[in-house]
DNA sequence: GTCTATAGACGGATAGAC
DNA sequence: GTCTATCCGTCTATAGAC
């Protein structure tokens, strides 16, 4: 399992992997060690505690959401290719989101019910994930409609994780997608049109 | 601490309450027992394993559950009263739900990561919530149709449980609820239209 | 004396931290 | 590589009811 990637870079990678597969609390340093190919003892020289590691683990998801979010997506594209290339990319993930669940869904999940050190930097991704679906939302909506379209996108999509999930049945991701596909050409059709006649909020 | 009720029912109360605030692997049997007003060894008494405690929660969940979807509901409502007082019923639960997370939902994250002998019993009583709404809406559509509606309305819920938690914002859980009394208007109205002319499906 | 319920302690295993 | 802490599961001891 050796590449040629620092060992920093595998342990934060490994732990990406493994929290994400079997959860926080279920994956041990020695997990993390055994699956970048190095001894725990060796961990923890480039990580004091599991937090240490966890932080990192964070860190690289918000810097991957990110890039995500972005590249191969031109930038003067408008606010409904950005959202329907996300949308694409969640259902390109449908198989891994229904074996098991969303990453960044589980963990806040998980460790939201853990002392405030862990409980924020967990839920930080999908806060990330909710501004800038409020900033794309926002460029064609006033800013209380973005917020409330934000947060219904992004509540449907966790939803369709936790039941793709619980039933281990990618379908549901691929029919969620579908219907926020549909929901995504109302809301902006709708915005459009009031954006000439500015006078009634839409929900 | 001691109530009237029996050792063995308090055991299971704690523990449901435990596994709901602070997950299912951060639950002792200690914390289990001291929650209960006894100690562990007791505790052992009435069920050998942690597992065999998880079970008795997941079953004590699911009678819950189905007496509250019933109870208090006339036995000749419509479905569309039947699925309102549902939403009614989880919009006054807003504030334990940014609090802790939908108990249902999030111990089916958590779990579903591990084992088959945890994994199933965990997505039980949501895959019986799934099957309650699809009974509900088969009263007024097609199956298909109604598998659809069920998924959806779960789908959305639970990303409200999810969402809400991650930002600890109640309101969260009362925004999506009312948008999906609205979707359920539609929805409805939608299938009473076909009924007439049994020709196009809905999504 | 027997049965039930409670209480406490021990052993094996494992994880995190140094 | 070691050390400590914790947790689960088991075992034993105590107390009261019949």
């Amino acid at each position: 399992m050796s590449d040629t990637t620092s060992p920093r870079e595998r342990i934060v990678e490994a732990a990406d992997r493994l929290f994400a597969e079997h959860g926080f609390a279920a994956t041990s340093i020695a997990d993390v060690a055994a699956a970048a190919g190095l001894l725990k003892g060796n961990v923890a020289y480039y990580f004091k505690t599991k937090q240490d590691v966890f932080d990192a683990v964070v860190l690289a998801r918000q810097q991957r959401l990110s890039r995500e979010l972005t590249e191969g997506l031109a930038p003067d594209a408008d606010a409904k290719t950005a959202i329907a290339r996300l949308l694409a990319q969640v259902r390109s993930e449908a198989d891994r989101l229904a074996r098991f669940g969303c990453p960044i869904g589980s963990l806040s999940t998980e460790l939201g019910k853990t002392g405030d050190s862990l409980q924020s930097p967990a839920a930080r991704p999908l806060l990330e994930l909710e501004d800038y679906l409020r900033s794309q939302f926002g460029r064609v909506m006033t800013a209380s409609a973005a917020r409330e379209c934000a947060e219904h996108l992004l509540a449907l999509l966790q939803g369709a994780g936790v039941v793709a999930h619980a039933r281990r049945d990618p379908a549901v991701v691929r029919r969620q997608v579908d219907a926020a596909s549909v929901w995504l050409d109302n809301v902006l059709a709708q915005a459009a049109q009031l954006q000439g006649h500015p006078s009634r909020s839409a929900v």
